[in-house]
DNA sequence: GGCTACTAGTTCCTTTTGGGTACTATGGCG
DNA sequence: CGCCATAGTACCCAAAAGGAACTAGTAGCC
């Protein structure tokens, strides 16, 4: 048997967003936004642009651990939601500025409360 | 040039975290937290909980899209860190039940903000 | 001119993860 | 016996994560 058989997973009738700001709807826009926003990275970058505006080294060596590759399409990915700005200056060395957005500054404080409660609640979990 | 030789990336003194309560740092398992909690699947299971204890089917119909092998994992995820119990129903047929613990109904507040952000802000959104 | 250095990436490759479909185990019911 | 239900697991493929090395463009130095 198939899983359509077993279950009616999605309504149906609302192939295009009958609902449309219901995160729990797969069609809904807003999935694939919380899956941008609720992202290690994502998180870690919006906060770290949340002090200003930084450079792509900087923010590489901010966020530790992080690879150019990852970094690059974690900004990009940010800029192309309008969460941030990137702008290039012609100079020498070259010099690439990474800022919030208005929008990117709004999500920043959910995001913000994730990061703090976890800094702050990580002693409660079990070691492994 | 490697990379080493360009950026310290790491502060090097501090493998196993000198400060043990920071995002940013890559060997903080607040680190693995995060990575945790900032994940769609995550997200939409804990907020799913916070309206009472739910059945493996039940949450498979609420988080639509979600295939039974990606709830299950994320499901033991949760579990192995304490966020939720499981609880099984000898009976037929065969029941399971996951809730919250009281660490994962705290945990609850800092997404649920995530996601109801996003589904007030989606349309400020460029289309694309 | 040739060497080095700087920044901001890109490219290539391997490993890990996500994800779908099909299948299993258990037991009641007709 | 065959069929239903639930709660998964097994298997496989594709996409993504991730790391190391390499590139581009320009300036300064010898």
């Amino acid at each position: 048997m198939t899983t359509k058989a077993t279950l009616p997973l999605v309504p149906a009738a609302s192939a295009d967003c009958d609902a449309p700001k219901d995160v729990y709807a797969a069609a809904c826009p807003c999935r694939d936004l919380l899956d941008l926003l609720a992202n290690k990275w994502s998180a870690l970058a919006l906060g770290a642009l949340e002090q200003g505006p930084q450079r792509f080294g900087a923010l590489r060596a901010r966020l530790q651990g992080v690879s150019p590759k990852v970094l690059t399409q974690t900004l990009r990915r940010l800029e192309d939601h309008g969460l941030v700005d990137r702008e290039v200056f012609a100079e020498v060395p070259l010099r690439v500025e990474y800022s919030l957005t208005g929008l990117g500054r709004d999500a920043c404080a959910p995001l913000a409360h994730l990061r703090t409660w976890v800094e702050r609640n990580i002693d409660r979990f079990p070691a492994a």
